[in-house]
RNA sequence: GCCGACGUAGCUCAAUCGGCAGAGCAUCGACCUUGUAAGUCGAGGGUUGCCGGUUCAAUUCCGGCCGUCGGCUCCA
């Protein structure tokens, strides 16, 4: 591996300088805590980690480190640093390995690995045994295949930072000991450090949790319960839009809308064969005279019971049943974040049953709707990643058919590349019943999350017994595909605070027009135009409060009122307004016809530009 | 669920070593009648997340629970 990124030489020195920083931290580590065991430690974006096992205290309970021991460990780093150790590379055989790393049980099994093949030291198969190699500083000496710097002198003092303690599996395995994580920074100079830190400063500001409290969108109440939000009126409004966007495309697109309830017998999930897979993320059954019935953690099963309803024939395929359907999951409580990860949320669901030689046309229209939506808000930074089965045995997770998964695998690949859609493959991020393509994009602070999921599914049509009669006059089963190209309304909401940081299209904003009186002469006429605004479907209101027209401007402003429609003698004796965009551009004296024209043009056409 | 940190008014945050819980903003009222990001004065607002313990006395120390945050695991 090392070698073939040459060219590329300020990314190899980042990776060796992150990677040599690593080390020495898991040096100055051991000098504090001798006893510790070391587990791995790879560079990862801006920065390393590594991962210590500390062992237990008194009371029986894992050691962990303190913010204090972190200053330490900086200190004890610096001084490395500044005795500038050569870092040397040596090969050793597997038996000398196992020798140097006595009493190093998480080395030991890295070298069994290595020795037999299996899993490399960040978690990748290899085929058969490896070449063991150690890079070694002053009395520091870990199992690594580098690269790494010359000496430790060539990290610079000042430009790195431990950031924090996060517990982690020991090879990211729940069922394994959980090992002391501590993640740190480093960069070529103290500018860029501090470049670095700014920027997480900066991704905080527009953090959707922080937005959705200062722009009144959304919160959660301790006593409703964790993952449940409850949409203030501003964030029923971008529920609405979204929907009446939704709406509109599909019926463009040929979809139809049918409802489903809440809940369902057991049988239905039985039948569906979710509940195998599942039953961890649903909220568990009630029971009511003998009958067990399950909220609805996903759509799919009421759908094809609605296809089931009635006979279909191959001229009604494809058939395309549309609904915000409201599902609720168990999501474990540590895995819930803000509006993205929630456990009640309306899915932008639709399901389309299709014949085999109608899905590359299907799936591919899917692929176009993301387009649009994408270039509608301007979402620009995402991957499309291609999520297909574990290439080594199906285990549970998976719906047993090797072959189905292959051939259904291969119409998507063969689809996409036809499209000319880009995309990466991941093994192992399936659903169970068939792979998809996810849509992956980043949350202000970096962490990555599927917006918009497409699916291919080509179990449950067959366990539901969907069928239609063909040309042939025969039973035939569809293939159904499950896309929410707008994902669900928590997590697409969540995405846009942060795409737009608050700062939302005249047409998704909640309020539209704020009318601002200079004094309280004025509020007669910023009434009227309110009026005039209203009945043109315009969201406005109008602030007659008694503070100043400056307090009033900062109020809209801070909740990123699109237009600002400021209103003074001048402006109700000429029939005008002042236009003040959240922008902060002026448009002194304009016409109030033209003005209500502008505004209703920018929302019918739902315009990018103010 | 796991490891760690945190939890004070609607919001953002103070409160020395354990000694009567405070500020700004927001809200309400009065005054001011104002020209493009905060006018002035006043008032109300708290079981310091919850339960228990130690103490003459707990926001402060200890334990349990709940919640949030940083990660791990998981995921639309």
């Amino acid at each position: 591996m090392a070698g073939q990124h040459n060219h590329d030489g300020d990314k190899d020195f980042m990776h060796r300088l992150r990677h040599s920083t690593a080390h020495i931290m898991a040096e100055a580590v051991l000098q504090l805590y001798p006893d510790a065991k070391l587990a791995i430690g790879p560079a990862i974006d801006a920065g390393f980690y590594y991962d210590f096992d500390l062992g237990k205290d008194e009371q029986g309970r894992p050691k962990t480190f303190t913010p204090e021991d972190l200053a330490e460990i900086e200190k004890r780093m610096r001084q490395s640093i500044a005795a500038k150790k050569p870092f040397q590379y040596r090969e050793v055989s597997a038996d000398e390995a196992r020798q140097l790393f006595q009493g190093q049980p998480y080395k030991q099994e890295l070298i069994d690995g290595l020795a037999k093949g299996g899993l490399d030291e960040d978690g990748n198969e290899i085929e058969g045994p490896v070449p063991m190699s150690t890079y070694r500083h002053g009395n520091f000496e870990d199992l690594c295949r580098g690269p790494h710097l010359e000496h430790t002198g060539q990290i610079p003092p000042d430009a790195f930072k431990l950031m924090n303690v996060a517990g982690a599996y020991w090879r990211g395995d729940e069922h394994n000991p959980m090992l002391q994580r501590v993640y740190g920074t480093v960069w070529q100079n103290k500018k860029d450090l501090a470049a670095h830190l700014t920027m997480l400063e900066e991704a905080k500001k527009r953090d959707h949790r922080k937005l959705g409290k200062d722009l009144e969108i959304f919160v959660f109440d301790e006593e409703v319960g964790p993952g449940l939000p409850l949409w203030l009126p501003r964030g029923g409004v971008l529920i609405e839009e979204l929907e009446r966007l939704a709406k509109e495309v599909e019926e463009q697109a040929g979809y139809v809308r049918v409802r489903s309830p809440h809940l369902a017998k057991e049988d239905l999930f039985l039948h569906s064969g979710h509940l195998p897979y599942y039953e961890e993320s649903m909220y568990p059954a009630m029971e009511l005279e003998g009958v067990r019935y399950y909220v609805k953690p996903m759509n799919c099963p009421f759908h094809h019971k609605i296809f089931a309803a009635r006979p279909h024939s191959y001229r009604d395929l494809p058939l395309r049943f549309a609904e915000y359907g409201t599902c609720y999951r168990y999501e474990k409580s540590g895995e819930l974040f803000g509006l993205m990860r929630v456990r009640s949320m309306q899915m932008n669901d639709a399901h389309i049953y299709c014949a085999e030689d109608q899905f590359e046309r299907e799936f591919m229209a899917v692929i176009d709707l993301y387009l649009h939506y994408f270039k509608l808000f301007d979402i620009d930074k995402y991957v499309m990643r291609f999520s297909t089965h574990h290439k080594r045995g199906l285990g549970k997770k998976y719906i047993d058919n090797e072959r189905l998964w292959l051939k259904t695998e291969d119409m998507v690949r063969r689809a996409m590349s036809n499209g000319g859609i880009p995309f990466v493959e991941q093994a192992d991020e399936a659903a169970f019943y068939g792979p998809k393509i996810d849509v992956q994009v980043w949350s202000a602070i970096g962490r990555e999350f599927t917006l918009a999921t497409n699916q291919v599914d080509f179990a449950q049509p067959a366990r539901f017994s969907l069928a239609f009669t063909n040309r042939e006059g025969q039973e035939e089963t569809p293939l159904c595909i499950h896309r929410a190209p707008l994902s669900t309304h928590e997590r697409m909401i969540g995405f846009l605070i942060e795409h737009y940081a608050g700062n939302f299209p005249a047409w998704l904003a909640p309020e539209q027009v704020r009318v601002i009186p200079i004094t309280d002469a004025h509020n007669e006429y910023a009434y009227r135009l309110a009026d005039r605004l209203a009945a043109a479907h315009v969201r406005v209101q109008v602030d007659a409060g008694q503070e100043r027209m400056n307090a009033k401007i900062r109020s809209a402003q801070l909740l990123k009122v699109p237009y600002m429609a400021v209103v003074g003698e001048q402006e109700a004796q000429n029939n005008t307004v002042s236009l003040r965009k959240r922008d902060g551009s002026r448009q002194d004296g304009m016409d109030a016809d033209a003005f209500v024209a502008l505004v209703q043009e920018r929302i019918a056409t739902r315009a990018k530009e103010l």
